[in-house]
DNA sequence: GGCTGGTGTAAAGGTTCGGTAAAGGTAAAT
DNA sequence: ATTTACCTTTACCGAACCTTTACACCAGCC
């Protein structure tokens, strides 16, 4: 099943280019000259993809895009004339996915449109998140969750980052500036003891096991040890 | 309650410089100096979204991104210095969504990522027509009504919109923010409670039983708590 | 031994976050 | 114009929880 792309762009020889170079990859192709058959073709829900020239005689690009937006979620790539590095940046406020300047390299413009339509077709799947499991540890991330037996841990928001780190790289040790970077996200100062207090209560909340699963490497961090299986 | 970024960059002043912008725009980020770190951060699903630097010290950048899409289809935005036309070619064909040539205007890096994310947020807005049920409670989106036990909820129009989300997604987390998009259709700002209110009221509604049935995750979002089998 | 620097942890402190009552605003219905 | 229903904002409070402080301990070193 091919993808429908609408083109909506006024230079009738770009377009041609366009048009046929997308039809040799696979996609079919409706065509517009200018902002209103665009905007109508979209509405009509006729494509799964819309390439939308800013610069058109009629309306503006950017105003067709906004009126397409009070309706749907159509994925819209923007193409224009190189420049005016504001001019993008509204582009995207105004709900575009993709912004390409011209002159456009066919291939590229290929490639992002099987990109964002991959991007959806994924997201449309409801990614599961994976489980993943360490000895009588499970973490659930869809859940914001870790299980000890099943039995959910009563973890903060900030202790379900470290131990999450931790797990993420058991056996291996963390060193404390990584760990203060990656869970609690900013850098780790002198005197800062924020760190320990969160793998003291982790270790009591897990069980204050011997020897200890967060096992501490004096001078340079921490690190989970694996149980054997 | 704020997206998080994965920034994995080698050039320690650049990675300072992004990482900082990013965080005055709202994003939570994480960063990793190396490939081995920050595909280990990935897929512990520590984050929304990565920026993947494609020159790395150890592991190439594409590769990363190669192991990656063999677990996820998290979010990754390339960056790199060689314009060169194929590689970033290839980079879409590994599973990129999007690709920005350095030296990148921040601005643009964070009109993008936005960008990417609300198409993720739009697509997995799940609007399913079909009748669905959950434990005692019966969502009829062709009424756009919810039943309790045979009894129709009194609900207002955002209240529905924001229950059906809720149950769309029945034992996993919804961020505020998405709860926001999904329900209300905007953008969750700073200072707004306005969500915090009516689930507040529907709580109400639904019986406010203990454990209540929607759960606060506290410094994320809520979650519908699964009626046990 | 005495010293030093890193670590464990109880307790206090302070801040952020979420719950909710009540007031305010808005748009449709009467 | 008035009422009604509802969404949003404001304001206050309490709870959760992150961080700091303080002191005890331990390891290694002289």
């Amino acid at each position: 099943m091919q993808n429908r792309v609408l083109l909506v762009e006024d230079d009738d020889e770009l377009r041609e280019l366009l048009s046929q170079y997308l039809s040799t990859q696979g996609f079919s192709v409706r065509e517009a000259a200018n902002g209103r058959d665009g905007l109508a073709l979209a509405l009509a829900h006729d494509c799964d993809i819309v390439v939308l020239d800013i610069m058109l005689p009629d309306i503006n690009g950017l105003d067709v895009l906004r009126e397409l937006r009070a309706e749907t979620h159509l994925p819209v790539i923007l193409l224009t004339a190189r420049g005016d590095e504001t001019d993008r940046i509204v582009g995207f406020e105004v709900g575009a996915d993709d912004y390409i300047p011209k002159p456009c390299n066919p291939r590229e413009l290929v490639a992002r449109l099987q990109a964002l339509l991959r991007r959806i077709a994924w997201d449309q799947k409801t990614d599961v998140d994976a489980t993943r499991t360490y000895g009588d540890l499970r973490v659930e991330p869809g859940q914001r969750r870790i299980y000890q037996d099943d039995a959910p841990l009563e973890l903060t928001a900030t202790e379900y980052e470290v131990l999450q780190v931790l797990l993420a790289h058991a056996g291996s040790v963390v060193r404390k500036t990584d760990l203060m970077q990656w869970a609690l996200g900013r850098r780790l100062e002198a005197y800062d003891r924020t760190l320990d207090m969160h793998i003291s209560n982790l270790r009591k909340k897990l069980g204050n096991d011997d020897p200890p699963r967060i096992e501490t490497v004096r001078g340079l961090g921490y690190s989970y040890r694996v149980p054997a299986q």
